[in-house]
DNA sequence: ATAACTAAGCTGGTCGGACCAGTAAACCCT
DNA sequence: AGGGTTTACTGGTCCGACCAGCTTAGTTAT
């Protein structure tokens, strides 16, 4: 028997960025304080000081901690400062459970990316894309029952970047793949709340909009799924 | 005389991530080329391997590359899988020139999010807010004359990132700030092609708006402003 | 007493070499 | 020629020593 699972082991650099980032945003640790220097985290958690720099750099590249040099490591006003980075932190901390707020706003800026992207792509669509765009589109319905909810968002995640690269829109699909991790999280939780073949159903029509030039129709119909998501989402919580 | 520049050492990770950069987009290397191994960069070039491995991590999350563990390190498909961090690289690498294409793609995504901010902020202002902004553009005002161009040009992204904070969209905030380096490179052309002045001026006119709680004349005003900007540009360029 | 200067002790940052756990290709035996 | 084993090589981790610059405590001169 093969065993291609990733291993599950925690490295030390692992267990000490997500120490630090739950220790941040749990609250521990406030906006603007001073942490101890990198030789003190290593020493006392037994780890060589490279581990701790090179965590630290992570960490920086989140938002989560302002580095100065010769000077010491501060906590970020990462509410202020942060970047996408930080919310892929702060969904991955909440078990990658969206908040209301989060999922509105990511769900306005798709709009604005991906109804650009149909627009563009409708008016400049060659047959050879229309066919391309079933063909992924058969195999995500094809594989659908064999596999797991997040490596089918994965796949819904894929067609609509797709629709960025066809588009030959290139900046679009730039920022596409910026909002990937809090895409995920979208996604598992749409399929769970509409189910998958209802989802697969709407990216064919979306094909055939596309396919009759239809940028507008394919943008309304893009608006509608997330008026309508959010609606469901109100309900929910109700 | 205190030396408060900031030192212009080029360490040898720098260099090696600008080395590489350079080559990946210059098109020395093609997405999908193997590259040669971390300890032979690092004995080529005499320097540790730790280096090296850092310096390609921040490759990986520059979407420049694809780093496949126990097996090598391959250039990626940079226009396919890439994110901001890779459109700041691309922006970098042409002197801060901004192709029309990424303005335009980049002035929509920002009519998107500030448009959002403008609403919202429109809606829950409060004498604060305004009074603060105020404060805020006299300072602009102030110093317009006695510093730089890149450093006015963040001057103006702090003033617009302002809006997101005021408007309690955190979310927003997080998006503005991960354009962070490309909208620096706008507003440095955007600096040069209208002049200061005017560009400080429709900065009051936005917080007379918000003020009269005109959330919609906020969002056309900045609408009419994108327009404009991207008409000139198109005089230019013929 | 105060100001200015100096030196020591911090800080993050770099570095090279050792070790680990996998991959992948070369190898040998059948 | 085919199949199983070995071995070289990969990225990834970790350590402890070193570096340069900031900060502060100490000292000296005024």
């Amino acid at each position: 028997m093969q065993q291609t699972n990733r291993a599950p082991v925690i490295t030390n650099k692992d267990f000490f960025i997500r120490k630090i980032t739950r220790e941040i945003l749990s609250g521990k640790w406030n906006p603007g304080d001073k942490l101890p220097s990198e030789r003190e985290f290593a020493s006392e958690l037994g780890m060589g000081k490279t581990v701790v720099h090179s965590a630290f750099e992570k960490l920086a590249s989140m938002g989560l901690v302002d580095i100065k040099p010769q000077s010491g490591i501060y906590v970020a006003d990462y509410m202020k400062t942060g970047n996408i980075e930080t919310l892929n932190a702060i969904v991955q901390l909440n078990g990658n459970e969206l908040s209301k707020e989060v999922t509105t706003g990511i769900l306005d800026l798709r709009l604005a990316i991906e109804g650009m992207a149909f627009r563009a792509l409708a008016q400049c669509r060659s047959e050879e894309d229309i066919a391309y765009l079933r063909s992924v589109t058969e195999d995500i319905r094809k594989c659908s029952r064999g596999i797991g909810l997040e490596e089918l968002a994965e796949r819904f995640f894929v067609w609509h970047r797709e629709i960025c690269i066809l588009s030959g829109k290139n900046i679009l699909t730039l920022f596409m793949n910026t909002t990937h991790d809090v895409s995920i999280a979208f996604w598992v939780n749409y399929l769970r709340m509409y189910g998958t073949s209802f989802a697969i159903d709407r990216l064919e029509r979306f094909i055939d909009l596309i396919e009759a030039r239809d940028g507008g129709g394919a943008y309304n119909l893009l608006a509608e799924g997330i008026e309508d998501y959010l609606e469901r989402l109100e309900e929910q919580t109700l």
